[in-house]
Order: structure tokens, then C-alpha cells, then sequence
DNA sequence: TTAGTATT
DNA sequence: CATAATACTAAA
């Protein structure tokens, strides 16, 4: 029996090998789009698939990819995936999910070093296999090998549950608000919006010496590793391999970088495109006028939304399900500014 | 400066 | 035609 769980991981994996495949990216986006939105989906494929209008009503479905989730609900296998696999070797993918190696790397390993497997990469990262390769310098091999490192000690798996992470979370927060000049700090990302599996821990602060405090959180005890440090955001490991993301804001940019930083990716990306056709941008450091560059929000969260025409969304809700189009305020001069359906 | 990867 | 925007690093 194929649940939503299994289409949604073989769309996403579809996308992932046609991108090694360096396929044309609006057919990679098509297939991770569906993916995402089966993941999202409050109803069974297998019941969606029985009705009149079938497949083809999943948003982010067309015919194509319609037709392989039908087959793969009916028989559990895939045709498409199958002879996919049988020319970009599947086990790409373990070396792609490596921090660093993207799809064009993993690309290039395969074409220029012939290597598809962890275990070959591995071999050849410590002996000199790889060197020579175009744009796979010896700080990247050096990379590569630390990454693989650390999958040793810690396995494939990324993700956590909340339980197991929450209170590193509230004790780094803790500590960056004891950090000198830290105005305010909040834990973002999917922590906040109360998922149950953490992939890893974000955390928001406002500041007027946002290198200083980068500077602080990546010495702070708990630190094991630091991936990067820039200029506004640090990203370290902690036990286990765990990474913890440090974004230093402005004050007034704290609701902008909140909300940004809060996510989900799907929310974000809707939201920016609302701003867009109400000829707004959007991005982590406040609300912007297209025509002049005026700022019109970012201090607090709630201005974000309010700006945009929309109600407070709580963090739970922001995962693109339709929750934005049920925040969307109609008063009386926006209703003739703006008519019911113009912004969509 | 650009390509690649990363982040929500 | 195709949903946004920005940061960091290494390589060229």
C-alpha cells in the first residue's frame, strides 16, 4: 500500500536525480513542488484518485506527473523512476545530501572521477583522487572528507525530535540574550512553528554590533563546530552533529528577520509574491516600496502582515496551506483598491 | 567576479 | 511561460 508519505518522497527523489541530471530546472521545481504539496496534503492520494476529478485537482499535479502518481498508487512501482535510476546511479543522492556537495558537484564527481558511491568518494577524497578536478579545489576536498567524517559519527539521518532538542534550543537562546548588546533573541525556523522533527535550530537576534555577537555565539560552550561566520549569520554544530543557525539583526529589522527566519520555505515564497503583485519586496530586512524603496514595515512581525493586507498568522499555521488567503483583511478602501481576487 | 551551495 | 530574496565560500 503506497501512502502519501512514499509518493512524496519518490517525487522528491525524481527531482533529485534529474538534477544531477541537470535536467531543465522548471521540471525540478515541478516535481519537488508536487512534493511538497503531497507532504502538505490533509487527504489520501489513494482516495483523491478515486474521485471524478482524480488526480489532475492536486495542486501543483499535471498531467504528467498525475499519470506517475496514478501508476505508482495502482501497481507501487514506477517505470519512469526505474529507468531514471538505471542511468543516474541512485546512491548519488547520499553523496548530493553531503553539507557543500550540491547537485552540480555531485555531477562532477560522477562525469570527471567516475565515482558514485560514499565509500568510493571516500577512498578517493584521501588519496588524491579527486585532485585536479575543475572547481573542486583542495579546500572543498578538505570539506568533502570532514563531512564524511561526521556522517560516520553520526549516520545518514539529519533530523531530530523536538523533545531531544529543545532544551539546547532554549539555552542557546539564553545565551545569546546574555550576549552584551543583544536587544532581543528568538528561536525561529520549524522550531517555532512547533514541528515534531527539527532538521536544526535558528535563532533571531537583534543587535547594533552584529559581528560582535556572531563572534560570541560561535564561541559559546556548546559549540563544537563552526560551519560559517559572515557578517549577519553563523551557522555552528553542536552535539551529535546538530546545527544551530545564529541570524544578528538590526532592531528594527527583528519582525522582518523573525518572520523571514520563521518560514516555512512555502509560506515565504507565497508571501513574497503577494508583496510583489501589491508592488511591495519583501525580505528578511523589512517590507519595501518597488517604486522609490521606501520602508513601510519590518520592526515588529505583526507590521510585516499587516502591511501585506493580512492578519497575524501564528507561526503552527504558516506552511502554505491556504492560510494566507484566510488572513487576507477586506476592509472597504482595500476592497476598491484591491477587488476580491485582483491580487491573486 | 562568478559559480555553487545554503537558508527561510 | 514557469512562485522570492539574500548570504557565504571557494574557485577562477
Amino acid at each position: 500500500m503506497v501512502n502519501n508519505d512514499d509518493v512524496a518522497r519518490t517525487l522528491q527523489r525524481i527531482g533529485d536525480l534529474l538534477e544531477i541530471r541537470e535536467e531543465n530546472a522548471f521540471k525540478v521545481r515541478a516535481y519537488k513542488l508536487a512534493a511538497t504539496q503531497v507532504e502538505n496534503l490533509g487527504e489520501s492520494l489513494t482516495d483523491i484518485a478515486a474521485r471524478e476529478e482524480g488526480l489532475l485537482g492536486v495542486a501543483g499535479f499535471g498531467p504528467a506527473i498525475a499519470e506517475k502518481v496514478a501508476e505508482l498508487l495502482r501497481t507501487g512501482r514506477l517505470d519512469y523512476l526505474e529507468k531514471l535510476e538505471a542511468e543516474v546511479p541512485p546512491t548519488l543522492l547520499s553523496i548530493r545530501e553531503l553539507p557543500g556537495v550540491g547537485p552540480r558537484t555531485a555531477a562532477l564527481i560522477w562525469h570527471e572521477a567516475g565515482i558514485t558511491t560514499i565509500e568510493e568518494l571516500d577512498a578517493a577524497a584521501r588519496s588524491g583522487g579527486l585532485d585536479g578536478l575543475p572547481r573542486l579545489g583542495a579546500r572543498s576536498i578538505e570539506r568533502i572528507v570532514t563531512a564524511l567524517d561526521a556522517r560516520k559519527e553520526r549516520g545518514a539521518h539529519r533530523r531530530r525530535p523536538r523533545a531531544e532538542v529543545a532544551p539546547l534550543a532554549t539555552v542557546l537562546r539564553d545565551a545569546v540574550r546574555d550576549i552584551p548588546s543583544v536587544i532581543a533573541a528568538e528561536v525561529a525556523g520549524s522550531f517555532r512553528r512547533s514541528r515534531e522533527m527539527l532538521g536544526d535550530i535558528d535563532i533571531v537576534a537583534a543587535t547594533s554590533q552584529p559581528v560582535r555577537v556572531l563572534t560570541a555565539f560561535a564561541a559559546l560552550p556548546q559549540v563544537e563546530r563552526v560551519l560559517l561566520r559572515g557578517d549577519t549569520k553563523c551557522s555552528i554544530e553542536a552535539a551529535q552533529g546538530f546545527q544551530v543557525d545564529c541570524r544578528a539583526v538590526a532592531g528594527d529589522q527583528f519582525g522582518a528577520a523573525l518572520q523571514y527566519f520563521t518560514g516555512s520555505q512555502a509560506h515565504n515564497v507565497r508571501l513574497r509574491g503577494r508583496a510583489v503583485r501589491m508592488g511591495l519586496l519583501l525580505n528578511e530586512y523589512g517590507v519595501f516600496r518597488t517604486d522609490g524603496g521606501e520602508r513601510i514595515a519590518g520592526e515588529s512581525e505583526h507590521g510585516v502582515y499587516e502591511v501585506l493586507g493580512l492578519r497575524w498568522i501564528p507561526p503552527e499555521r504558516r506552511e502554505d496551506r491556504g492560510e494566507i488567503d484566510a488572513a487576507v483583511i477586506r476592509s472597504v478602501g482595500e476592497a476598491i483598491d484591491h477587488p476580491v481576487g485582483s491580487e491573486v
